[in-house]
DNA sequence: GTGAAAGCGCTAACAC
DNA sequence: GTGTTAGCGCTTTCAC
């Protein structure tokens, strides 16, 4: 069967412990002996099991995320970071989907599956800060990442939305702009991105002295093309007169492009639109898409590094944090000027 | 700290056997018993380590899933399936990039991560049928996904290439297109979706009497949006004339798209295009794009139920098995007739 | 600098 | 139907 740490101590002539000590960089080993166990280990194609060690050591090096799902590119391209920062570190990723879904969040979070992860970084869709008492008495270190929890018991890493919705409406006032649709409120939401970029937008007008219009405040339900699609055929219907368009997030805006040139409006000439999150595909759509860059490298560095420290103990003292990322409007051919 | 099993008997007034026993669905259990130790596991909010349960059976019910990216949509939403259905089936995915580079995928292959796991999924990019030996040598259960690898020494799941490639094709011929583009092809690659998809092409243009002209045979080195429109670019400037592009995947086709459109190409009037792979934003560009659904659900479900069967080794005795999945032509705007 | 031995929490063979 | 007990492979305390 696969070989143990008997069986390479025995080919090496040594006890387990000094292969221990080898495979775990014991400083003190006579550098014959430690190459006697190398050569062992490679002979016999030694791995060691990382079950047992787990459970020896009570760390697995696995890590938990918990997204919505894959499908979005927002998390998506998240899911990629963590993964390549983790991986830098020497630790996996496990990666569960909770398709927003309350009780999927709850049972991921409170199922067995914790005991096996040293940490968690949990991207909350349904859960609130209405569950604050529940997360804090969880064990397992945990970071939360995104707008749904402020202020609660664990580390928390995010962009600042609404600075980030604000320098996306100024963006559009700058380039002369007035009548901005803010496309993908969402009251149901209640605290969250929606509400957040909502007070951006209205921040960014009153900054400008430009009064706020609610006919142009358009709810969209769920952050996907197809509702954004559905949402911006809806308001044309309604023949409001409008010169730019603040999307909560990259799928709207790419639904809502789609919809406008169908309906014959020129983006950026009759339009400007401008998205949010800076997702891949926005550099290649026609015309290529203004966004909001959210920093989401810095995101997965300092939700790993939080997360790394309460693992090993380093911060156990330390309270919550939270971190706000800088982000970077991406000007591109949906707001061009000239 | 954490109870285990002991606490859970000693509060049930049970043995840890018992306890054992109830966890694992052991049919002959008194009710009372049974019940008593379900409350003692609620109260004590009790979870076994799964470490130890690991260590101790042997599995752990983490699968691996190993991809170049999860930028890239398609790996992306193939994931997305993976980890539902595997999620369906009470397993757990752990999700590791190879970045398409050749020691990666080794090192992940063998690297001690591989212990942790019952059983891989391997989309291979950089391995080839040239590495068979070396993935005959692994014992964990593998199942291979993708093009690069195809007789080899374990399960194989993917779609049919050539088929796929031939009906994309052949669509663009139905609607009366002559001088098409193949745009993906890849020396470079070797034996891999390039190759299989430049066949297909090949069998349909003879199929229809069509003759073949290598200069409508355009290489992609990468099949990404950007590499897509530079191979686009580069061809337009030869002024080759031509009314259709089969790209060999979604990325290719959509980069292409715009550069064309930029160009005063209309879509599909001048020029029809259809793509591979059918990943979520083809449904929304403007105009959508026409695609080959490759089945994604089949290769997650198929590809699952191969691993599990050699996991709970039901199939031990059984050679390795090859599955095609069924193909569809999703037929958009960019191919739309009148 | 290296070895012996205990024990992490669990499952399962075996007893009763 | 339930209890006792022996490890799974590893790390680590304590000797030497």
């Amino acid at each position: 069967m696969t070989p143990t740490i008997h069986d390479v101590a025995r080919l090496a002539e040594v006890s387990i412990k000094t292969v221990s000590n080898v495979m775990n960089d014991y400083p003190h080993i006579r550098p014959a002996t430690r190459q006697r166990v190398l050569d062992a280990i490679a002979t016999l194609d030694y791995k060691p099991n990382l079950s047992a060690r787990g459970l020896r050591s009570g760390k697995t090096g696995l890590l938990s995320l918990i997204i919505p799902d894959l499908r979005n590119p927002y998390f998506a391209e998240l899911a990629d970071v963590v993964v390549r920062s983790a991986e830098a570190r020497g630790l996996s990723v496990m990666i569960s989907q909770s398709n927003g879904d309350r009780d999927r969040e709850l049972s991921l979070l409170l199922g067995p599956r914790m005991q096996m992860v040293d940490g968690v970084l949990f991207s909350a869709l349904a859960l609130s800060a209405a569950d604050s008492d529940l997360l804090g008495k969880i064990r397992t270190p945990m970071v939360l990442l995104g707008e749904r929890i402020l202020d609660g018991p664990k580390d928390h890493v995010t962009m600042r939305n609404v600075e980030g919705s604000q320098a996306a409406t100024e963006h559009l006032i700058g380039i002369g702009r007035r009548r901005l649709v803010a496309l993908g409120s969402d009251p149901a939401q209640g605290i969250g991105s929606a509400a957040l970029r909502l007070e951006g937008y209205r921040r960014a007008l009153a900054a400008a002295g430009v009064e706020e219009d609610p006919d142009l405040v358009v709810d969209v339900l769920g952050w996907y093309r197809r509702t954004g699609a559905d949402s911006m055929r809806r308001f044309l219907e309604r023949e409001i007169p409008f010169d730019g368009v603040v999307a909560f997030n990259d799928q709207i805006a790419l639904g809502a492009l789609r919809v406008m040139q169908e309906a014959g409006l020129r983006v950026p000439e009759d339009v400007a639109v401008i998205g949010f999150d800076d997702v891949d595909e926005t550099a290649y759509t026609l015309p290529s898409l203004s966004t909001i860059d959210p920093g989401r490298e810095e995101i997965a560095e300092v939700a790993l590094r939080y997360l790394v420290g309460r693992i090993d103990g380093s911060d156990a003292d330390v309270p919550p944090r939270d971190h706000l990322t800088a982000f970077r409007v991406q000007q591109r051919e949906s707001t061009a000027t000239a």
